[in-house]
DNA sequence: ATTCGATTGAGAAACGTTTCGCGAAACGTT
DNA sequence: AACGTTTCGCGAAACGTTTCTCAATCGAAT
């Protein structure tokens, strides 16, 4: 029932190539007189060009795919998508592309799952904290198409975006060395993802650097969430040995440590410091207000998808690693006594 | 370069009407042998679908469209819009569906979105709490495009999914009156949404009946977001007559009003009892934790998916007014004294 | 006047599918 | 043996664009 550009061409007697360079305003030039009267009727017609046609044509739909972290179906729930999301979107915004948002990542694996991604609908895909062994990239890989990943650097050819574990973990643990702490535990995230073994490993090497010791039970793994935060505090302040400090590998694994810690009635952070990582709104809001490492996450973003415009314009795109900015806030202090 | 329906039909040199009905299994049957063998090469050339093409014949995508507020671009800042976002993202995952984020819905005002939103990438569109006086609906409206809403009830003949706000605000006004607050003062969201007006409305009549006065300078306005709810709080609380119990028409800005109060040493609960709208995650984690009106958000955002579904099959959709549910926390007590 | 290049327009191919119409073959039934 | 009914397969149209090729017209320069 829509108008289409045959229509046009068919009451004002004309070709549709006539139609289509009017209305593109190119690649050919049409009389000003002719091109007045085609824009006039599609007006009259109520003409709506079809992006799925011109794409058939084309191959561009100028449309982004994003595919949300694995662990959390709960996109919208977790800080670091939100923000990541949030700054592929906002950029997507000046450069006039919409975002595609798959979902089913789990459920259409592998080779189906890559059958959807290029399927047509979207010039590229960012893939959002993605677990390490991810049987999709070859097949993009293979059709040599546009992709791009946040927070993870296991794929050494893939433009990627992450910012200064090491700088970040290590300003963490030097601010709590420097607090007097020397006693301190880490609640780092499950091998899932590269960064979580990234941080934890870093935290080894500071540990081994300053010659502290690390007893195995301060060493917990958790799945970047709220809730695993909670468990491992639970399991950690029965311990009759305590740490005086703990650093969590995300924001989210440490506010469930602070609540756990507040419903034990242990004071953050008079009996422990805890600090966190990635500077989610939460942190900030929290009360005690999180001690956290910022990482830009909305900065990562938008540098994710402004990559894939250059990918698609056959530009090499490069990787970035952004800087990191410990963020002093009121779960840190000295340490209890210095025994 | 990548394979095609066509090059599986010239490999086995039977027609491309063949391939297509072995590959989807119909609408015609296909005799076992000469589907396997199609499956086959099909699997040998790397062929992958294009849903592009497919879309021009069948006029679907399977793909839904979401609008963001108008006022946040900052999409997933917006707790609102992220918790609704989920449940749309939740809902679309098992019904095999993808999500389409449209950006730029300032830029590209009226006819130009509405060109955007019909150009035949999407099967239907969800506008999140859309403001009132929205141009863009008469044109999807015109061309029967199937599209729903959330969070406003302005629009009558439009599937809307939303609250019970009138029973929501009573429900907190009435905690407050329980508790003995007779001076309360209220911060709505300007009638940018209808629902701001409405909780407002909702808010006068429940003084009215309760024969209470309310100062004009007692009903504030803001934007829903954190930073109004600061301002206003500082004008609140340097007037000389104060309320005893404030309630703001969503958690941001209640939240905003707490860091205000707190900045000036204003005791929440003691001094002032706080209650917002929402029951967004903040709510829950802030200290002291907010008493606040919960809306399913999450839920209406995957029935406004599932309505749009039922459109697209022809089904009429309906509205549906999801009940509130009043969340005692720490921010309401006793007014001071009884004066 | 003739030639040349630019302008103007028409027509059609192409993008990768789905599905319709038709004929041919196969099959069982009278 | 003639018939109707399935089954099977091919070819082509269709979806709505973009863009290529080609021809015709027009000025202007020779």
């Amino acid at each position: 029932m829509a108008a289409t550009i045959k229509d046009i061409a068919r009451t004002l007697k004309i070709s549709t190539s006539t139609v289509s360079y009017a209305l593109n305003g190119g690649p050919r030039t049409i009389p000003a007189e002719v091109r007045d009267r085609v824009l006039e009727t599609a007006k009259a017609l109520g003409y709506r060009p079809n992006r799925i046609a011109r794409s058939m044509i084309t191959g561009r739909t100028n449309t982004y795919g994003v595919v949300p972290t694995e662990v959390s179906i709960n996109l919208a729930r977790s800080p670091y998508s939100q923000l990541v999301l949030n700054g592929i979107l906002n950029a997507a915004e000046v450069m006039r592309r919409d975002v595609l948002i798959f979902t089913g990542f789990d459920q259409r694996k592998g080779e189906l799952f890559a059958d959807t991604l290029l399927d047509g609908r979207v010039d590229g895909v960012i893939f959002m904290a993605p677990p390490n062994e991810n049987p999709i990239f070859a097949h993009l890989e293979e059709a040599e198409f546009p992709y791009v990943v946040t927070s993870t650097e296991r794929y050494p050819n893939v433009p990627a975006f992450t910012c200064d574990n090491v700088g970040g973990v290590r300003a963490a643990l030097t601010h709590l060395y420097e607090l007097g702490h020397r006693r301190i535990a880490t609640l780092y995230g499950k091998p899932w993802l590269d960064e979580g073994e990234l941080r934890l490993q870093t935290f080894r090497n500071f540990m081994k650097d300053h010659e502290l010791e690390v007893p195995p039970e301060w060493i917990m793994d958790g799945d970047f969430t709220q809730n695993t935060g909670y468990e491992a505090a639970e399991k950690l302040l029965s311990l009759s040995n305590l740490p005086t400090a703990v650093f969590c590998a995300n924001d989210e694994m440490a506010l469930g440590f602070l609540r756990a810690a507040t419903d034990r009635g242990v004071s953050i952070p008079k009996q422990i410091s805890l600090v966190g990582f990635d500077d989610s709104p939460f942190a900030f809001g929290v009360t005690p207000s999180l001690t956290t490492v910022r990482q830009p996450l909305e900065e990562m973003g938008a540098a994710a998808i402004q990559a894939l415009e250059a990918l698609r314009e056959g530009q090499p795109a490069s990787n970035r690693t952004f800087s990191t900015r410990l963020m002093v806030r009121a779960t840190t202090s000295s340490p209890p006594e210095d025994k």
